[in-house]
DNA sequence: TATGAATGAGTCTTCATTCAT
DNA sequence: CATGAATGAAGACTCATTCAT
């Protein structure tokens, strides 16, 4: 039933999913959601809380400390978490760009107290302290660069359908994407003064 | 009466904002608005129409085939021109954000026949004649970066609210923002092997 | 302007049909039927006193004492007036009809004052006096007749549509029609011991 | 419901009959309505589907080859059946004659697959092999008389309340309008040269 | 005379929510 | 657990009506 509504609201958008729709997808009546979830916002409650919450942790989960070590290994690693996780839970990427970058956001102001705020400071002092070591292209801004990644990866999964009507384009296979993004960020990050790495 | 009902869109999203909402914030009744608009879609068609799609002719106009001389030029400029405006229509990241590139997408269907499919392709042309030269990085799927360069510069514009909140963070402003993604895509564009540009 | 308005009126039914369809089909704006008749009501006044009273002039007009000589002879001409009015007026039939025998009935009661009181009444004596004199068949209601001269008449015009879709039938003439109604209702005044007549 | 809706669109006519009314007068919230009807249009269908047809069932059911042997009782009984389906319907003559005869009619276009055609072509068969036979006046229209019979009983029974006020008039009773009705048919019906029938 | 702009009142319809069973 | 019945609140849309120009 969470996995249904999840699902609605990422096909049609939050504020185009009526409660009824979710029961009759689920095979149940809206009574019944209420009954299990109370209320419209306990619902969405409930989807930030089991579904939304637990990807961050996936997510961000293993940016350590240790990380530091190598910046373009961490990078690399985050990334591909993040392939991992919108392969497994496909809703995630159109969910979490309507709602949570944009709208006015009902999930986006349940999520606040989810965000990996330590994780992702901790992700900015590595960088930021291998800009210093000239390790990473100083232009890059380590804040923005979080958002970089997400969106990066993000954004072309929400919107294969879109980018596949492009006339002559192929669909957007997680290899191309991943292959593409990580190449643009590596690459990015490299200092100009770098001679080729590897 | 357009400009009301696009911030309001952009600001609370397509699904969450009500005719009354949009006539309220312009000083009318939402009779008016029927009035001008005759409808909900209507008015939607008005808003791609008059507002959207004038953005993309922005944007993709000055793509030509003149422009392959330098492809880091061609990219440079055309981040700058989604600079441009988005900082003259600061609705437009998030509107387009939410509702264009995510939802089942009221405003989506309708902006297709005005999605810039000559422009693209050209554009694509250009990256992968400068791939085959040695001149671009072979990794970058040129398709990929249409909506890479996209979406760098548009999320966190949508989303400078959420950026801001993170703790010790500053508000994006755009020099920061533009020098990130030009250093990230600039880079990320290079060849491999190749040593530091200019 | 007028016209325009009894012609869809009693094409769509006086509920359904809006002074901006009125004012469309007459070509002038809304506004303009309002400074005209001032007011929806006003306007059905008009058409009731300017269309709808005369209608009931012409019909009921010719009756008077003298008619008593041949009660035949006054129903055939009054049965023929019907005709007259219903073939220069299209929209009588369906008009009265629908409203004024019908509806709780906006037109209806406007009619009222221009009902032809005294001069049904008179007619009614004048059955009565022949019922009583034997010419005319005794189980007729006088009363009664009034309505099913008007009725026989009417309702095939105002529904020649609809009858002429029935498998086989063609469509309702004026000469066929009255032929039968006056065969009918000339046959149904003849006493019952009656020879033939003529 | 159904019935207060069927009694309301009779009373004050379809067009003028809203949905809050008819949950007025039905004891529940016009949201009630929509949860039996879902739509306006759904209910139109309902009281044709549940209320009119059966009527046509019952008025036209009887109508067999077998009535060929007497055209003059096959039409009494007819007239009879119109009688009894209207005191136990007292909303049909109204009802009846205000849409289905009259309007571009919303319960008229979903009557047409009710409609009774092979009844009444049978009708209209038996009608003119009699008129062939000399049984019946040769001036009578067959198809007309369908129409006749059906408006003179019910006109009257649908404007009661009007013919009741002309001055010096008695409300219609049942068996005063049954003798006028069948007097007035079956002489319509006599043959001219025919002497006094039984 | 004529109209575009504007609106209040009202109608249909949707939907989250409640509750007795 | 589960649901059908019921509803209040709100949204889209319509329309007669007004008024400044």
């Amino acid at each position: 039933m969470l996995d249904t509504a999840t699902r609605l609201f990422s096909e049609q958008g939050v504020g185009f999913t009526t409660i009824a729709q979710i029961a009759a997808a689920a095979g149940v009546t809206s009574a019944m959601v209420h009954y299990y979830f109370t209320n419209r916002d306990t619902l969405l409650d409930a989807i930030v809380d089991e579904r939304l919450a637990p990807t961050v942790q996936f997510v961000w989960g293993p940016v350590t400390e240790a990380s530091s070590d190598d910046p373009f290994e961490m990078v690399d690693a985050h990334i591909g978490r993040l392939f991992v996780i919108a392969e497994q839970m496909p809703w995630l990427p159109s969910l979490w760009m309507q709602d949570n970058l944009c709208e006015g956001g009902l999930l986006h102001k349940r999520m606040e107290k989810h965000l990996p705020f330590e994780k992702s400071a901790l992700f900015i002092k590595l960088i930021k302290r291998a800009q210093r070591k000239g390790i990473v292209n100083r232009k890059i801004d380590a804040l923005l660069l979080v958002n970089s990644l997400f969106t990066l990866v993000m954004t072309p999964l929400a919107t294969s359908q879109f980018a596949g009507r492009f006339p002559g384009a192929t669909t957007v296979t997680r290899p191309m994407l991943e292959r593409h993004v990580k190449a643009l960020v590596t690459g990015g990050m490299r200092p100009l003064d770098a001679g080729p790495r590897r």
